[in-house]
DNA sequence: TTTATCCGAGAGCACCGCTCTCAATTGTTC
DNA sequence: GAACAATTGAGAGCGGTGCTCTCGGATAAA
């Protein structure tokens, strides 16, 4: 149950995020102006206050935002092929995190950019969104490992490492070994430094004439580390 | 042979470009004010543009300054292992490329976080030193590859992107084969991924009591995708 | 109907990037 | 040494920003 007004506020701060969004796109995080928002909004310029405490919770809404849609849309992919499949999976995963990525370049950027100087995301709002991509891809490994579709060696580990990754496992109830989890991080930040490149311009002058292939023939590589078949 | 005009010049720039530095320590690249440059300089605001045309022009200095701080970072890193040690210099060169991020996160920010919205890096003079870290890569791979350091499989590869490779290996020079040019890539997109993960943040809640171990945990990873021994 | 809450408008503060004009300084040339 | 030209700093000013404050009207709750 909910009153008009409060109807009337979430939808106006839907707009707003919706605005916010679109400024985003065209200006870049940076250039994102609360003034010009209330504009498009069709309200001066204190009148946004009403809705956003400042500019950086409106950066935090938008941070969410994009998590979420990164999220749903890796999800996505991921349950479009079958789970007795985890290459196909790791690659659906990969693929749509790549696509995201140049679709909404500067909401990718607000994402896995360089923070926003002086903004810390509130963890307490953040985390939960954020961490979707890494936990999809634990659980398509775990089930990978299950099913004997993992085979990695074994490898002496930092004591320190290996207490870290026992928490983890414990917090998430997982069972995958320490080479795995090992594995595991190395491929979720190399994806995504990929993707940071090919977005973010970085293969600079040396640019591909066809950059789906180049991320394509890395995918053997990102499953030998995994020793995903 | 140059003018004191051109001395006095040459050194307010360099004093232009140092508290630039200071101040995007402090605040980041978004929060980079010629203003506040001019204060520190001791001049008033207007004066600043009789020697950096505008703000991005400032940024540009700070991008190539940045650049060679860490392509000279890497590269001592690297002239102090031997040569006959490849796995010993990529490893060089990867915890040179951390510890640099890490000591410089802002500036570090400005070369490999999202792009500033707007602005786009000139390629004439921000790509020879944009390259020196994949240059001196590449310069170890090719090295121990003359000398039977790498073992790479053979694995089909798109039309398209052989044809590239081709481009690149006449204009520098090399002789590596196409498999190893897509795992160099791969491996320097990964490393950045994993730099910019921990300089950036993105680890998240999943806070790793010794990062540093978890990065020397994916060194044999990285050496692995090259074939490295 | 009264009361309390909410919300938009407007003025205002300090800051920003950037431009313009003017005066002082400096180095060059006759 | 004097006239000249180039360089440089100061100052005012424009439109933009984030953000705060106060005020008055609308609206829901009592």
């Amino acid at each position: 149950m909910q009153t008009p007004r409060e109807r009337a506020r979430q939808q106006t701060m839907a707009e707003i995020v919706t605005i916010g969004r679109r400024h985003l796109e065209l200006h870049g995080a940076a250039g994102l102006s609360l003034r010009a928002v209330a504009r498009d909004l069709g309200v001066v310029s204190s009148a946004i206050y009403r809705y956003v405490k400042n500019r950086d919770e409106l950066l935090t809404l938008l941070l969410v935002d994009g998590y979420d849609a990164l999220g749903d849309a890796v999800d996505a992919a991921v349950q479009g092929v079958a789970e007795d499949d985890p290459v196909g999976r790791f690659r659906a995963l990969a693929r749509a995190v790549r696509q995201w990525g140049l679709a909404e370049p500067a909401c990718y950027g607000l994402l896995f950019g360089s923070p926003v100087p002086g903004y810390e995301a509130p963890a307490e709002q953040t985390t939960a969104p954020g961490t979707r991509v890494i936990f999809q891809l634990v659980q398509i490994l775990e089930s990978a490992d299950h099913n004997g579709r993992i085979a990695l060696g074994d490898r002496t580990l930092d004591p320190r490492l290996a207490a870290d990754f026992s928490k983890i496992r414990d917090e998430k109830g997982l069972t995958m070994d320490d080479q795995l989890v090992v594995a595991a991080v190395l491929v979720w930040s190399a994806l995504f430094g990929a993707v940071n490149f090919e977005v973010f311009g970085h293969y600079g002058q040396t640019t591909f004439s066809d950059p789906a292939a180049l991320f394509e023939a890395h995918l053997p590589g990102y499953e030998a580390i995994l020793g995903l078949r």
